[in-house]
DNA sequence: TGGAAACCCTGAAGTCGGTATAGAGTCAAG
DNA sequence: CTTGACTCTATACCGACTTCAGGGTTTCCA
């Protein structure tokens, strides 16, 4: 298999998964004479694996620690539960700021509903004057993730 | 006013306002004989505008444009309506995939109550084995900005 | 058979919104 | 006169990729 198929059958960019290779989420494959990468089904399992949980918006950091747990079925998966808990806990986090966030933007829309002249724009003198003591946003959110 | 002063009195870092000055968001201060930036109450304004936005989540090229209208006061105003109304609509729609993601999580979680053999936990057996259908991320989500 | 299209390779830089660090200059107080 | 607080520039770093430049390889079709 190459890595245009692997990258068809588990819906991933080519580029995405030689950064994986390089990251070291998924092992290098084997080179055929040409140097092209050769890939196994077990190559295509973890990567599948690993976009799962992507899907579920883990970090890679995150992804990597489930893979070495993955990789060592002796001991008990206690680890892998708190993981996922702490995880939940993150985007129960979000989408709690997210709909503060929401109720401000839309007592900021309240504020203007036809158009003025800009000097009165009610939604402009607001975010002039008003100091933000609601949901002060830390630092490196993203709403939107395309663009 | 030096730009501690103006950092102290905004709530942004100091290399935040270097950083924006930079980017063209807030004008270039004046330079004391010593070098140093020396702002205006004006500067503290504009910045004050600009950190409010950033509460709301906006990117720094929304907050671009809307000073940019700001600084046009003929014209009027639908063009901040529409602005804050898409913005308003990437917020709900990040809040919307949040809870799809919630759910999964939870369903996925619910798979081992208590710690078993790694080989036998239900959470990995899952993300093993299932394609991941429900909502598929786009990519650059972050659901923490900490850390 | 030839040449274009489609695939693959490496390495480096760009994205976003900052944060952090190194190394140096400036200024006021003790 | 030295200590500490403040400022300056320039550069690198964060995550999770994406894009680009510049090349090699394979496959398809006329």
């Amino acid at each position: 298999m190459r890595i245009g198929d692997l990258a068809e059958s588990t819906g991933t960019a080519i580029e995405t998964i030689r950064f994986y290779e390089r990251e070291g989420l998924i092992p290098a494959a084997r080179r055929a004479e040409n140097n092209y990468r050769m890939y196994t089904p077990a190559h295509a399992e973890r990567l599948a694996f690993i976009r799962h949980c992507r899907n579920l918006d883990m970090t890679l950091d995150e992804i990597r620690t489930l893979l070495r747990l993955r990789d060592a079925p002796m001991q008990d998966c206690g680890e892998v539960n708190a993981l996922l808990d702490e995880h939940i806990g993150h985007v129960s986090h979000r989408i709690r700021e997210l709909r503060n966030l929401q109720k401000d933007l839309k007592a900021l829309r309240a504020r203007c509903g036809t158009p003025h002249p800009i000097e009165h724009c009610g939604i402009l003198n607001e975010l002039d004057t008003v100091a933000a003591q609601a949901t002060p946003a830390p630092p490196h959110r993203h709403i939107r993730g395309t663009h």
